[in-house]
DNA sequence: TCGCATTTATGACTCAAATCATAAAGGAAT
DNA sequence: ATTCCTTTATGATTTGAGTCATAAATGCGA
């Protein structure tokens, strides 16, 4: 996250975009760097068979999209709006200048691909050799540890539906469904009228 | 990669490792950066049932482990030597003073995180909804634009084993064994005395 | 308040990739 | 030349996640 009064100095807008709008497509050429105030986004794609798979979820003080934009390459995934959303973004040349002119912003940009790259080793390997509980339960994990989902008396609230997680781990929903009973069952998570607490 | 030049005013010790020694294991806690002279090097993880996935290969003049020294996690996967290589180790605080007196190395770290989290952005989506073929050939294509495989009058030369080639997308061997040949009777590629060719 | 879309849920069935078994070819070391 | 290990190969069988069908609960908007 960059501080917006040093965005300001370098040509930000500010955008607003309604529920499910598509920021950008996969195949596009970026053209901003996008930080966003409010709402959620999801990256995604879509495979031939309109199958979704979700590359992440990002929240407020967040950016996406930022490798294409250092590598002047297609985006590999879509942006699309999941709840209603504000969105600061800077032109492309503009944003570059702010990088060369701000060393430290660097190292803030170095630590937030590394976060990410992160996350998206642990998934890849548990999503190619583990069994579907396993990758629900490390999702979750990964989730809590880095998203601010609500802790209660239940423990911390899943703010993701069914759907979103098998998504985010390559299962189906009705795999997914399952193995949040069976995990119950196991007692690692709570299913509290319908919603899932850890 | 950082010039050789740069490294040894930060403290740059040159190691020689052995085929399979293990540079540095899942878990523990990141002590250097760590850029190849030569020789080749792959980052793996093990499940429980010992099926390996590999999250990437790397080469002459390539850096890896990066993303837990710049968050002071532990590595999320190992490093083992595939071919006897000669490696340049810096100490972290070392390296960490490299990065804040060279801007310039910032912009080339985040171009180079950029462009492995492109390559695991595309893998993610395909492992998690296509089919093998389609895994195969993507992973393929990707290693021809980024590693340097040769190129003769057959085509590019895989130089993958068909194990490789399924640690790294998530598949069997057989089930790649399979593919590969089905991919050569659709004339998508070339077995040559059991070398494959793009 | 009614209607409709979304989300959660469950059972039956299918199928493709994993598993298991076996073997031949190739390459490296002695 | 012989041994041993790795790699490629192929057929048969199993299995677990996907698919399909259906439905109830919930929540939102008109």
């Amino acid at each position: 996250m960059i501080a917006t009064e040093l965005l300001e100095k370098y040509g930000v807008i500010q955008k607003k975009f309604a529920k499910t709008t598509i920021i950008f497509e996969e195949g596009k050429l970026p053209k901003y760097y996008f930080q966003i105030l409010s709402g959620e986004v999801k990256m995604n794609n879509y495979n031939d068979d309109g199958r979704e798979f979700i590359q992440g979820i990002f929240y407020k003080d967040q950016s996406f999209g930022e490798p294409p934009l250092f590598l002047n390459q297609k985006y590999p995934a879509s942006a699309v709006v999941v709840e209603d959303a504000e969105i600061l973004c800077v032109p492309k040349e503009s944003f570059m200048k702010l990088l060369n002119e701000n060393p430290a912003i660097s190292i803030k940009i170095i630590e937030n691909l590394a976060q990410r790259l992160y996350y998206k080793s642990v998934m890849a390997a548990e999503i190619s050799t583990h069994e579907p509980e396993h990758r629900v339960l490390r999702l979750i994990d990964y989730a809590i540890a880095n998203f601010n989902f609500k802790k209660d008396a239940n423990g911390y609230l899943i703010n993701f539906t069914r759907q979103q997680i098998g998504d985010l781990s390559g299962l189906r929903v009705e795999t997914v469904i399952r193995a949040i009973k069976s995990l119950e069952k196991k007692g690692e998570l709570k299913i509290i009228n319908r919603k899932v607490y850890r």
